[in-house]
DNA sequence: CTGAAAGCGCTAACAG
DNA sequence: CTGTTAGCGCTTTCAG
């Protein structure tokens, strides 16, 4: 058995800097603060000596200006508030590291948000003490109603990968409908007979389409989606899409095929065949959806409709920093195309 | 051929309300706006009409007092920066969400840092205009002394899964000496003769101490690591996983065992033996370490050693919050034990 | 218990 | 071009 180590280390002296201010540079430099002010914010008219002379001071004493300060004068935090909630679907993280890398190009900062730890109520209040100057969504749903409406009071919002009817707020999605029609048809036209379907709440506008979409195909396509093949999982996980996809292998007439409404339930499904020892794609076909980084991955080898990430992020950003900036166009709603990727899980 | 489609929606009239200050809050309930102030920050030395006087008038004028004065007022802004780096090792993203749930316990919100999309001065900039209370860092090397240095300047600091020494500031981690030991220790246990390791940058403390465990417990087995069967990559991933396990797979005398010093590495390694049909574990065992989610599922079935993660980041924390609110105690290194996880990639 | 008053550090008119 | 001045909205003495 362990025993917890804990060993302290080193003596401390621990003192806060005390910061410098436009002031203490003013008195260095010989200027006024406003002066100071003026260099520091990119105001061009300031004589040359002058600037080079603030310039001197602030390297020497290291200062920056304060930032509490200074939103509180210009009332722009330079922060942007990323809600999103379940960072165990990889989909989120490799959302949010795009997220940030384009925020930060665009001069802000990237508060996160993850609601599915508290109520949404923490974000609430950061928003309404205008911790942020705008806000991006990532899973709203009609019932994120509360938190839009907080948003939507003070600060622009923006809604990425999901659609809300109603909410009047730029929108950045891509074409879920298309997607899950693409992957009927895909399916239909390879000759498999026994389609079916792992889905979910439909609460979300990405689910909701997708499946829309897939089932409509394959009714259009004289091949309606039967609704013993059909099972819906409350949450989305490796171990939701495992479980219903077991329930589905076990039947008489298991299918032939599988959509999955999103790659971590379809890399569950992948294996639940395995374990079976179910033979992909000789005996049953698997597609997904969104085209996680795990989706390429060998041991799932995953076909996938692949979302266009970065220019749904890229597009919902500088819609959101032309609100920002004040901009009051009508609210865009945004879909971009999707992409139907082909690998090992069905046949190539 | 996809086309963009983008539709316009909605006409819309855009008008980010004027929020009410504590001076509306004590016209209409009143008072003198310090007496609002008093209420909002819990003093008790308020009359209890008057303060009910107060609370209704906020709930009516739905007022919530602005952060950036309050942030000036009392220097203390509420953020904690957490600066992360290889969101796409999902490691960091459940420690993020571990670290978002915990801070936000304590009353903080999570200002998130990738470093590695930005050199670090995004977040040192940031940490100098004071939009942090304090931070932790969860990917510190002895290369980030910059980015430790400004932090140091104005906030206290925490680093977590990193020890780098001689930095004056809290460090809280696992014990990654012992974790390498105990895998040695475990596979020459199971008779493995030829053990191979895939190891990274000795830079970070985590992947050093790993591997001078699994090294000298070898050594001290006397069955020293041999050199050919001992691979570096330079940045840890599936793909350079999947790479380093295929050169030596491809030995003419491969390994019988491999220790990845992280899970994602391990992971593509196993798929390196999975496409050359290598069973495992008959032919084969890995052992990865951090046991991420990933390595409980079937299609990696990961033996791994998992870190203390939930204590790891609510000891960070509440070492982080003391230095916050001024304590001025010696730097804790704390050491947390680790787990030996048996799964189906070595022998049960 | 409560109001008046003094700023926190900064930006942005407004006069020079 | 530059200094003076007036706050941003809040917390916190300091007198009542």
């Amino acid at each position: 058995m362990y025993k917890l180590l804990l060993i302290s280390k080193l003596m401390t002296t621990y003192s806060r800097n005390e910061m410098a201010t436009s002031h203490d540079i003013a008195r260095r430099a010989g200027v006024s603060q406003s002066t100071v002010s003026r260099v520091l914010t990119g105001n061009p008219k300031v004589r040359k000596e002058a600037r080079e002379l603030v310039l001197a001071a602030v390297r020497e004493l290291k200062y920056r200006p304060n930032g509490a300060a200074r939103a509180m004068r210009t009332s722009q935090t330079g922060n942007i508030g990323v809600v999103v909630s379940r960072l165990a679907n990889p989909l989120y993280p490799e959302m949010l590291q795009i997220l940030g890398r384009c925020l930060i190009r665009a001069g802000f900062r990237m508060v996160v948000w993850n609601t599915e730890e508290v109520d949404e109520k923490v974000a609430i209040d950061a928003i309404h003490e205008s911790r942020v100057d705008g806000a991006i969504m990532t899973t709203a749903t009609a019932d994120s109603t509360e938190l839009y409406e907080a948003l939507q009071l003070n600060v622009p919002v923006v809604l990425i990968n999901r659609v809300v009817e109603g909410w009047r707020c730029d929108q950045v999605a891509s074409d879920n409908l298309t997607g899950g029609r693409v992957v009927a048809e895909y399916l239909a036209k390879a000759g498999k007979r026994r389609i079916g379907m792992i889905g979910g709440s439909p609460l979300a506008s990405t689910i909701r389409d997708r499946q829309a979409g897939f089932r409509g195909a394959l009714a259009a396509g004289g091949l309606p989606l039967e609704e013993t093949l059909c099972v819906h999982v409350d949450t989305f996980s490796y171990k939701t899409g495992f479980d219903a996809a077991s329930r589905l292998l076990e039947l008489s007439e298991p299918p032939d095929a599988i959509f999955c409404v999103n790659d971590v339930i379809a890399l569950g499904a992948r294996d639940a065949a395995r374990v079976r020892g179910i033979d992909i794609p000789s005996r049953l076909w698997i597609v997904g959806y969104d085209d996680i980084e795990m989706a390429s991955w060998h041991a799932f080898d995953l076909t996938t409709i692949r979302q266009p990430l970065v220019q749904m992020t890229e597009t919902a950003i500088s819609l959101l920093i032309e609100r920002i900036r004040g901009h009051e166009g009508e609210w865009q709603n945004i879909c971009l195309p999707n992409e139907l990727v082909i690998r090992g899980s069905t046949g190539r």
